[in-house]
DNA sequence: ATCCAGGCAGATG
DNA sequence: CATCTGCATGGA
């Protein structure tokens, strides 16, 4: 069946998200946390595990379609309080421009198979590159429900190997993605749920192809664990004058001992910011 | 064209 | 424990 057809048959909820001083969907979708969106003449298109929403800018906030918008509720991180986040980190001392230019951002939560995929990939890579192969893994394996694709499920994922993978140009990451799914495939996805940060990160650092900054993004991006800094190049250059020639691993421990639970946010406002006006 | 990208694994001091 | 190197791919 054509595309336009079943498009026609999509079940879909509309709800206007109004923008405040924390939260910016563009902001939310763009500093780098999340790769399956897309802004298409003004209107962001945004797939997250088996879901999908179209975003139009009105005047103070985006009328949003989506196919479950309580998913998009919990996505979004809708229930979190990002005013008294702000402020504590404010009274913690994070330099006031970091907050003013990206305290719009939330921290998604995102299916947790779907970020480890897109965090492996995301290694040693550029965006537009990270999102391409995301998006052919997506159109070649997930379920496809009528103007877009699901991410695919572990069975789909573990049927491929690392020449597939290799094909949809993941290069050397390809047996690191061949290699996860046939894991998660055969040990099931692990629980998360009763295991403190650091042994959820010990257990998927267990993985090859997931190093600790990679880990640490799933654990923020996929875990919501707040108590995280990812610390990648732009990090690094963030804090190279105040703790030159640290390795990026020292650095993560030292940044979490500063801003302890609020280490994720703090992170991804830095990072948003140093690289949207990289100075 | 050479460099580099939201790093990692494996090998070597 | 710290440092070094090779790695696939393609955009700048």
């Amino acid at each position: 069946m054509p595309n336009e057809f079943r498009s026609a048959f999509l079940i879909l909820e509309k709800i206007f998200i109004p923008a405040t001083d924390t939260f910016s969907l563009k902001e939310t979708l763009e500093c780098g946390q999340v790769f399956r969106y897309q802004l298409v003449d003004g209107v962001y298109h945004l797939s997250a595990g088996e879901h999908h929403a179209t975003f139009t800018e009105k005047e103070g906030g985006w009328d949003m379609e989506a196919t479950n918008i309580k998913f998009f509720q919990k996505y979004f991180d809708f229930d979190t309080n990002y005013d008294i986040i702000q402020s504590k980190v404010q009274d913690k001392g994070l330099v006031s421009s970091a907050v003013s230019f990206a305290r719009g951002i939330h921290i998604l939560r995102q299916d947790l198979v779907e970020t480890v995929f897109s965090f492996v990939i995301s290694q040693n890579n550029h965006i537009p590159r990270i999102k391409a192969i995301i998006e052919r893994i997506c159109t070649a394996l997930g379920e496809d429900k009528g103007g877009y694709h699901a991410f695919p499920t572990v069975e789909a994922l573990a049927s491929k190997d690392t020449d597939w993978y290799k094909e949809m140009g993941a290069g050397y990451r390809a047996e690191y993605l061949s290699g996860i799914a046939k894991r998660f495939r055969d040990e099931g996805v692990p629980s998360f749920d009763t295991l403190s940060t650091e042994e959820a990160r010990k257990l998927l650092m267990s993985y090859k192809g997931i190093g600790r900054k990679v880990a640490d993004c799933v654990l923020l991006f996929g875990l919501k664990r707040t108590d995280v800094f990812p610390t990648d190049t732009w990090i690094l250059k963030i804090f190279g004058e105040e703790y030159p020639d640290v390795p990026a691993e020292k650095l993560a421990k030292i940044l979490v001992e500063r801003w302890g639970e609020y280490s994720g946010y703090v992170q991804q406002w830095l990072f948003y910011e140093k690289r949207e006006k990289k100075v």
